[in-house]
DNA sequence: AATGAATGAGGGTTCATTCAT
DNA sequence: AATGAATGAACCCTCATTCAT
């Protein structure tokens, strides 16, 4: 038959299908707040093919986490700072983490799900771990530069930076609703985004730097 | 029969009990992952009971999260830092909201929860917008105090400060699943806990001293 | 005590509240689709008083019923047509019954209700068939005096003539959602009301005038 | 295995065996009366094919009102009254519509439940309307021949000459438990069935031949 | 005479998944 | 490799009614 090579481009075209669909909707509804059925039905094909291609929705909500993970790293892979003073460097670092961030609700929200299934699934991914973590290598590198000229402090850890960074940017997306109704603060609006990247630049920068 | 005072105040309990149970049963599974069958099992009355003092799962569940918050605003009113200098004071309320976070990690799980939900519940409790929010009051007198001794910057949004040290504290016990998997560290290590309570004081110290 | 009185009161003025609504209820939404919460909640009373004073939805179904059809009843009893000629006493009660129908819409839907009902309940008021039937007699007279003075056919028997009555009145109210819908005309429109009471006495008097 | 052909034939055969148990079953009980458990009984197949065929009860509901509509119109097709006078066809008219509702008693109550509920679900189907109605059309034809050789009168319409056969007719099966208790009276009685087949008969042609 | 509290039994519906080719 | 048909098990909720003074 002819059609072998077409059908290969749709097999993956399908697979890479539901995955981008599956990762919208676990991003919006949650692991059990989305739908089998809903699935399908933002797809070009049926809810068999779920089926067919990932075995069970478990699977493919582990396919959808392990996918937005690798994305992620690899848009860390594009960040350079080597070029910057250590100090600047480090706010570079923090306000790269903040756009990131909001950039990328929907892998926020799945990290979120996740923890509010207890990290139930992440740890079937060995595979991430071993994924190096370009964030933070960078941020070592940055940190470890400052000591050598004394431009930061010595005795704090690359992950617990990391850790501050990362709760102030993840919060703000994931936290955006009820901070915002409870604050009438809207966290997320165009014209305060750069007061906020700002905000922990100089947050980072005041702590770390002497 | 001696049981009739004990009927009534069933009543009471009763409701309370089921608000106890459903409060755990949430923030546990989530809403979609909470089944009603499931909370009325943990309790000594039946399924029915649930529609006969909530009226449905979704008004059950607002109700647990009315609650939550209500008891934490008057936990935070608890704290007292009126006697420390403006510097210690920010530290010490950088280290309280450490503490109250850690101890209430249902509560952590239902805001998260009520996030991943897009707020959509939070919004029906208007009452929780008028009920003054003590911790932000305790942090607007004491950035006052500072700015008028000259100790502290006077150029910070107190909901600001609020916001850095929420998300630090937040994330500790939110995203402890996928931290800890991904770094190899237990946020929630009790021998780590003084670290972790140090560092936001430190960071804010940093930030806010002058 | 001095509030027996008022009690008593009370207590028809309930019993009779609830009746009304009953009624209202049942003749709107048929047996199956009225919920005793629903009419509880039509009422000043609570829905234990529904048990309290009529012991079952089923018994104040009945209760319902034989009220309503005692109410049609008296209101039979005050046609006269004994001042007219044979054939136009007959128009006239065809006429009168017309409106007679139209002006009481709950009791032909009651009645339409029983009947899906397979007249389960009506059979348990052995009552009803002893109250006289006025429309009856009434019809019957007219016929006698009209094969008396031989203007109307003596063949016909006066039931077959008050069910063909019956038949075409109760028709407009009963069916006027469907025959309304499928010839799109409306029975029940105001300024058609003359020509459908002319049509029916038009029809009996071509049929029984010789 | 021989069974392949047989799954697929089963598939609209559930689906119509489906269909004439709900029809059945909502004839009996009416709409809200029945239930789906209940139908789901009587079948061969589960409730959960219902929902599977079918989407709701409602849907059911409507399917069965749609589908008795359908069937009760190509009977009406068969009826041919072309070769009588027109005095002669009026009669049959009315004599095989009297038979036909006779035979149709399902139908008729379908009506009536409709009906009860306000025609809410009849209004769905706009296709009803579309499809011609053979009955009336007939009834057209036969009066326009009375006109032109001037054997009935030419001042009636004919949806109206419908509306009383239909009432007559109808009123027979819909509301044979009342009637029948209150009068003592079988309307259905099969010995009875000549007198009152001619008894409409007798009252159109009365009514409208001159 | 009157009533607030409680409830067992079922109601319609949806879920993720498997059957059978 | 791909798919249309079918489904058991739950799920949230409502109903008429009774309990216990």
């Amino acid at each position: 038959m002819t059609e072998a090579p077409v059908r290969r481009r749709d097999r993956e075209r399908t697979r890479s299908e539901l995955l981008r669909v599956a990762t919208e909707a676990f991003a919006e509804f949650g692991y059990d707040g989305t739908k089998v059925d809903e699935i399908a039905e933002r797809t070009h094909t049926t809810k068999r093919m779920i089926y067919y291609y990932f075995g069970s929705k478990e699977k493919l909500y582990i396919a959808v986490l392990e996918n937005a993970y690798r994305g992620i790293r690899e848009a860390e892979q594009s960040q350079h700072v080597g070029d910057l003073e250590p100090v600047e460097a480090v706010r570079r670092i923090a306000e790269l983490t903040y756009d990131h961030h909001r950039n990328h609700t929907d892998f926020i929200r799945l990290v979120s799900i996740e923890n509010i299934n207890h990290g139930r699934f992440i740890r079937r991914l060995d595979s991430l771990r071993e994924l190096n973590q370009p964030a933070l290598g960078l941020l070592e590198d940055v940190l470890e530069r400052g000591r050598l000229d004394g431009s930061l402090r010595s005795d704090v850890d690359s992950i617990d930076v990391h850790l501050m960074i990362s709760s102030y940017c993840f919060f703000q997306v994931a936290n955006q609703h009820t901070f915002g109704y409870l604050f009438e603060r809207d966290l997320m609006a165009e014209d305060r985004r750069d007061h906020y990247r700002d905000l922990i630049g100089d947050v980072v920068v005041a702590w770390l730097s002497r």
